[in-house]
DNA sequence: CATGAATGAGCCTTCATTCAT
DNA sequence: AATGAATGAAGGCTCATTCAT
């Protein structure tokens, strides 16, 4: 598996969202991840520039990535609009090992996003992206076009927040976030 | 306001807060917290041994004024349990400035947890007496164990994930909170 | 015993000999002496102007009695002068609790001396006179200048060599101690 | 000479050398160090972990210089073990331009191993080895097992008093050496 | 006499970055 | 592609010293 001899930047990129990931935005630093990828860290300079131009990487693969998985998810049709809502939610509370991370990294570039413009461009943009197609979902599932928005950010938001509670041991996320659908659902 | 010559270690928590709430867990940092003080980074160690015991002051802090919010709250019967809880979301979705920062200082703390044990077990702990809290109040509005614990899951949850929807101006708090309070109000 | 509630500076010097003998020269330090006496370090400045003046009264308090033990001594007579020197070398190698830490205190003035100036001339002065005090006890046992000179130094530079030795309990500094008087005397 | 452009570690070690030798334990600092070294403090890191591994690399060299040279010096066989005793003599009283530092550093590092385990460790165990060195010596010369062990406490706790003496210029280091020497060998 | 609070300098350590090889 | 070595800027902590009370 690891018998590269030599790193990509593909290589450093995994490995900065690894360290993201246990250790917040401050542990994305070149002398932390060159001692996890066992390379000096001056091999660091001949993939990236510098640490800013290695974040940017991170956040558009990111972001990449995460629009792509939307996308997929448009493409996993045939099924029935609300079909479609309940597989999302099965989808996003799978313990998920996705590309940079699943939900923990996902977490982790929120709370980045909260100090640091890029990246908070960058989840802008993917919030943005989800919001409109779970909306475009609940549209589909023939709501107004204000249930249907309030519905995507209430399905989103409560996602995210249980995500924490989750984390924390609080709650059963799955279980919280398909009653909720069916509290959406139910009432109409 | 600002006439006193020395300060006192709830000085250096407030200004610390601050730091946290701007630049997150890694912007605690004496220097950084002196410079905005005025004061000479030495002084410091005048009132904490080092910036770990600044920390854990911190979230005693915190914990305390976040267990006593919660009491008041209590404390304000008279009102009709499902009023209460409409009051709660009007309080909760209001631009508070509590002490230590209020919503802004709380995200930051709920990503401190994120990657450090002692924040971790501050935030759970809170969490946990909230969540307790909520539930009984629906408890109070007749609701099943069952049905009360998902509901005060759902409010807290959807609570924390729109509060970062809504700071990135992608939504509007208040409004969400409200329908989906109404949501479950009228799901009987 | 410590009924006083006022310092005076004989306390800190003492205090601060403790501190020299435990942890060397680098050890007189305001705040760990302080520390020590249970005051602040700023009382500390009421009975000295700065460390350096500590330092120098250290070493002269250390002077007179390093030199008043001499003249003690001498005044000890009535005794043969080859007993006085037996004498001598008993104290010498007691276990001494004198004022400012016996044996341990005068190696650590020793070393102190091997760095700073005033504790150097200190060390030479009172090298000196005692060198010459037992120089003089040869001489009443009947040795020639020279000679007299030679044992005196080698009895007094033994005597320091071999405390070091005894304290890493690497030999018995008593008996090696009779043992080279005896080759002394015995070598008309 | 200095034409390297980089620096070893050996360079470390014997540039800290000369700061315990001039200045004590206490100058065993990175700035001061690599001020002398004409480097920035930050390269210290690059050759250790921190000061302490820099202090216990020290003792580790100093303790097998220490050691070989002992075994230099029995290897210097040939001549009559008597004039042994006196060529050891004639060599640890001359002006030594030895590897770390000669004489001076001796002392600096007895000193040291006042206050602090490792190098007090270190000590003795050289000491240890040069005792038993030098009561073999005297157990080749004919000597009982215990006039051999009581001259060779003698002649090397002498040595070391009175290096100190004689660093402060009190008497002629290699004269006081000699005549205790004659001393222990006359009297039979 | 002494404390509480602060200053400033000095030192240790970490880390992004550079550069010759 | 990468290493070894170094730089320089932070940042944490200690401590002598000062000063108002």
């Amino acid at each position: 598996m690891n018998l590269k001899k030599t790193l990509t930047s593909e290589d450093w990129i995994r490995a900065a969202f690894r360290a993201l990931t246990h250790g917040g935005p401050g542990a994305i630093r070149v002398e932390a991840i060159a001692r996890e990828l066992k390379v000096s860290k001056g091999s660091f300079y001949w993939h990236f520039k510098d640490v800013a131009s290695l974040q940017s990487e991170m956040l558009e693969h990111w972001q990449l990535a995460a629009t792509e998985a939307i996308i997929e998810n448009v493409n996993r049709s045939g099924v029935r609009p609300s079909e479609q809502l309940h597989l999302l939610i099965l989808l996003a509370t799978s313990t998920r090992h996705e590309p940079y991370g699943g939900v923990l990294a996902e977490a982790a570039i929120r709370d980045w996003g909260r100090y640091n413009k890029l990246a908070s461009d960058t989840v802008k943009a993917v919030d943005e992206k989800r919001l409109i197609y779970t909306k475009d979902l609940f549209l589909s599932c023939g709501h107004s076009e204000r249930r249907a928005t309030q519905n995507a950010n209430l399905l989103y938001g409560a996602l995210i927040g249980l995500e924490g509670l989750a984390y924390q041991q609080l709650i059963n996320l799955r279980e919280d976030m398909l009653y909720l659908l069916e509290l959406i659902l139910s009432t109409d």
